[in-house]
DNA sequence: ATGTCGGAACTTTTCCGA
């Protein structure tokens, strides 16, 4: 079973690059992050001629997460984090063949220190509340997503221009960390242990030619899942596409 | 400070967010 996570930033005007990759990559399962779409406005025909099923949390302009299930619709289970309503569409949780997925877009949270920084923290406080109970549940679950942190340094490459972004900040790294201590395991970084793997290239600078990336799209296995990885990747083509989004899709394969 | 995108606004550029 391959299940992907794409910040495709911007749905419709990624829906060719998008189309071609699941023809080329065939995932059974893609969480998407960045929709900037409404419900109304997601290509449901082409995603369903396509072959998948879906189930999303769109909003205006910004935001919005989906989950697509190739030959089956996900079944949703939650479209927001427990305890508290969010205005933005930043968390989508579907049960696909016998594993809870869920599609997560976390706070970006730049500038920091500010408000928008605090959200971050606090939504990630959300996630982490929410994960420990998904893992005590003894569920199958795999948390995809664009987690807006670089984890460690070699994450990242060798720079000083994001020193003060809320991406690499301590409280930042240490949230993504409490993660794992809860039990979950980093699927790319236990599969690569040591290689740098990127899987996101901001647009300015260059930065996609020269190899200047980060790694802010994780997926996250519960521990009952982790032992079945057996591949993973980043199909790092797709952000040499025409009009590509910032991010590359991630994607792990799971043994049956 | 800057770089470059996407999307929306009663807009044919300017802004916000990333």
């Amino acid at each position: 079973m391959k299940i992907a996570t794409f910040n495709i930033n911007g749905i419709n005007r990624r829906l060719d690059s998008l189309l071609e990759w699941l023809r080329e990559a065939e995932p059974d399962v893609v969480c998407l992050q960045e929709l900037k779409a409404t419900g109304s406005q997601l290509p449901r025909a082409a995603l369903e001629k396509a072959g998948y099923g879906a189930v999303w949390r769109g909003q205006p302009a910004w935001n919005g997460v989906a989950i697509l299930a190739r030959d089956t619709e996900p079944v949703l289970t939650r479209a927001d984090l427990p305890n508290a309503p969010d205005a933005q569409a930043r968390y989508i949780e579907a049960a696909v063949n016998g594993i809870l997925i869920a599609s997560l877009y976390a706070p970006n949270g730049n500038p920091q220190p500010g408000p928008k920084f605090d959200y971050k923290l606090a939504w990630l406080n959300r996630l982490n509340v929410h994960a420990a109970e998904l893992l005590s549940a003894g569920v199958p679950v795999v948390l995809a997503g664009d987690y807006n942190v670089v984890p460690e340094p070699h994450d990242i490459y060798s720079t000083r221009s994001y020193d003060d972004n809320a991406l690499v900040q301590p409280q930042s790294r240490e949230a993504y960390r409490r993660l794992l201590g809860q039990g979950w395991v980093d699927a790319i970084r236990k599969f690569y242990p040591n290689e740098t793997v990127y899987t996101f290239w901001d647009y300015r600078r260059n930065r996609w030619q020269r190899n200047a990336g980060l790694r802010l799209d994780h997926l996250l296995l519960s521990s009952a899942l982790a032992h079945r990885l057996v591949g993973a990747g980043v199909d790092r083509q797709v952000r040499g596409h025409q009009s590509a989004s910032d991010h590359a899709p991630v994607w792990i394969e799971l043994t049956d």
